[in-house]
DNA sequence: CTGGATTGTCGAAGCGCTTCGATTAAGGGC
DNA sequence: GCCCTTAATCGAAGCGCTTCGACAATCCAG
């Protein structure tokens, strides 16, 4: 069908115009009479007309490309990550850019090399952490950029996140509106809170802040993953504090462990102890029973962040902080 | 530090030789004295210059950039992905290629566009279906391609996967060693056996020859995800095969539920009943108790699949299909 | 009508790199 | 010592596109 490979000049001159003509109907950037540019069109149609990304961005000086910069030890957090990076993909595409995926394994080399060959136009930094190495690299670079999560010192960047804080705040709110007295946060594991992950520590504070405000008793714990772990961790917690009867769970991989050792317990979720977990939806579904949530909207936040850096792109002011709302699905734990 | 942008033409002026000198230095096409080639490597590192990648995408008709194309919908299976991601990018990287994201959801279009824009010089399709729309596509576009898994019809395809018939019998063959005469696969939820999910099929194909093999009872049944629907399963399994002792779970979001459920109706793992899995090890890990399980080898896979690419982009022969060994770790629960 | 705008199109000059001869300088066989 | 290799480097021609200035044609105010 299509030949080999497609120049300008072969539609050029099928359309019977200039090659310059051609590089203006296709861009825009030019006024060009309707009749002409129906029959250019008609000649990309007909051979099957792709412009070479290379030469394109040799001579306009833009890869249209964004760099998608996973964070160093992939293991961590993973499953929302995924859902982040085809949301970049997909909001890049919508304003014809494509997404080039780096890891930041290879160091600050990978960066500065992607941005000094002009592979990339721009940055989305994924799952930022509070002291994150790549960020003094970044404002060394001074490439447009936005990132995912907050560094500890964000001025003059580009930040997006969930509002942890008011996410924590959020299911307090829940718990005490239902008439809990005495809840506890049951959190990332110790060593997330001491790497200075930003969404575990955030949504921390908003709980503490939520329970002095409602004049609630309660604690906020990390919390380990493994199930003997988890299971030591509520008992303890029960233990100590009879009168709790409400759970705030920020731990995707420890709720279902929370749950069995509740059960095991003899405490019946909702009518002795409510949960509220921030985590996917899919995980929140299935659990035993559906757990009412906070959603952490991969979808929405990697939406904006494309779109806060084509505004960057297209030299347009942004704001240097957005949070997103948290938005709480009551279900069946609560 | 490094100047706004740095040319070849720089490098050369700098060190005291042509253009074409610093460009056979820095590929290696030409042998270059010495002398010559440690003068122009410091003026690379004086000037901090990196080749623009459009200008040697354009002259050399290779991108040195592969894509990396999403399944359909990115919400099923999701967790292994990322690792995929990861390995491929990390492999890649280490053939001095990059990798661009691409979903399936933009449909045709999107892979004719950025095959047709020479944007990239090879595919890799990740999680590749029985009947996948984007293999007949690949076909007709005819460039460099590797498949992570393998579509019903493989014929002239290079594809590489975990070799999960393999894992299957190495389940079955585990308890058959361990003295199990009754045992029972737990697989994926129905729609994705419907959908001609090849893991998961091939897992049941392989399960069911080993236990003709090693002359043993045994059901492969599929498996939902949420809390209740496990229970349910569990329980009739258990009631409608009293001497049922092994169970191979092949769904990492169901394998908690079916532990728990095991504990509720009071068989202990592993005395009662004992439970290999197909899942990744930090789920194994942190199950309760930890899991035998087979993993899937993601980072392998990514690393073959990206080698494979590399082998057919430089014109190398390569076998048609690449299956992993499954590898079983034992651990508390067999 | 005429002259200055406006509109639509063209041609050519790069963008920064690779690659293909061509060229010069040594090296070696006889 | 001469000629033919071989080694090392150079120069120039593109790669396919965008963009700038120029130009012809059309328009409309005066």
């Amino acid at each position: 069908m299509t030949k080999r490979t497609v120049t300008i000049a072969e539609v050029a001159k099928h359309a019977g115009v200039a090659v310059s003509t051609v590089s203006y109907v296709l861009s825009g950037k030019r006024v060009i009479s309707a009749d002409t540019r129906r029959r250019v069109l008609d000649s990309v149609r007909a051979l099957g007309y792709h412009p070479n990304a290379g030469a394109r961005a040799l001579a306009s000086r833009r890869a249209n490309v964004i760099a998608l910069v996973l964070p160093l030890r992939a293991g961590m957090h993973v499953p929302v990550l995924m859902q982040f990076a085809s949301s970049v993909v997909t909001a890049a595409r919508g304003f014809d850019h494509d997404v080039l995926l780096l890891t930041a394994d290879e160091g600050p080399g990978g960066l500065r090399r992607a941005v000094g060959s002009a592979l990339v136009d721009g940055l989305v930094l994924m799952d930022v952490e509070l002291n994150d190495p790549r960020v003094p690299l970044l404002r060394e670079l001074a490439e447009p950029s936005v990132l995912i999560g907050f560094p500890a010192d964000s001025a003059g960047l580009t930040c997006v996140d969930l509002d942890f804080a008011a996410a924590g705040r959020r299911c307090v709110a829940h718990l005490a509106e239902r008439g809990h007295r005495e809840v506890a946060l049951l959190g990332a594991p110790a060593v997330v809170y001491e790497r200075g992950t930003g969404f575990a520590r955030r949504t921390r504070e908003g709980f503490e802040a939520a329970i002095a405000e409602h004049g609630l008793r309660g604690v906020a714990l990390p919390c380990e993953e493994a199930f003997a772990q988890v299971q030591a961790t509520v008992r303890e917690l029960l233990a100590a504090r009879p009168g709790l009867t409400g759970l705030v769970v920020h731990n995707e991989a420890a709720v279902n462990h929370v749950l069995e050792t509740l059960r095991q317990l003899g405490r019946r979720v909702p009518e002795d102890v409510a949960v509220v977990a921030i985590c996917p939806d899919d995980v929140a579904e299935r659990a035993g029973p559906p757990l009412t949530s906070v959603l952490v909207p991969a979808e929405e936040v990697g939406r904006e962040a494309v779109r806060l850096l084509m505004d960057k792109l297209d030299g347009r002011a942004v704001p240097e902080a957005t949070l997103l709302e948290p938005r709480l699905t009551v279900r069946a734990s609560s």
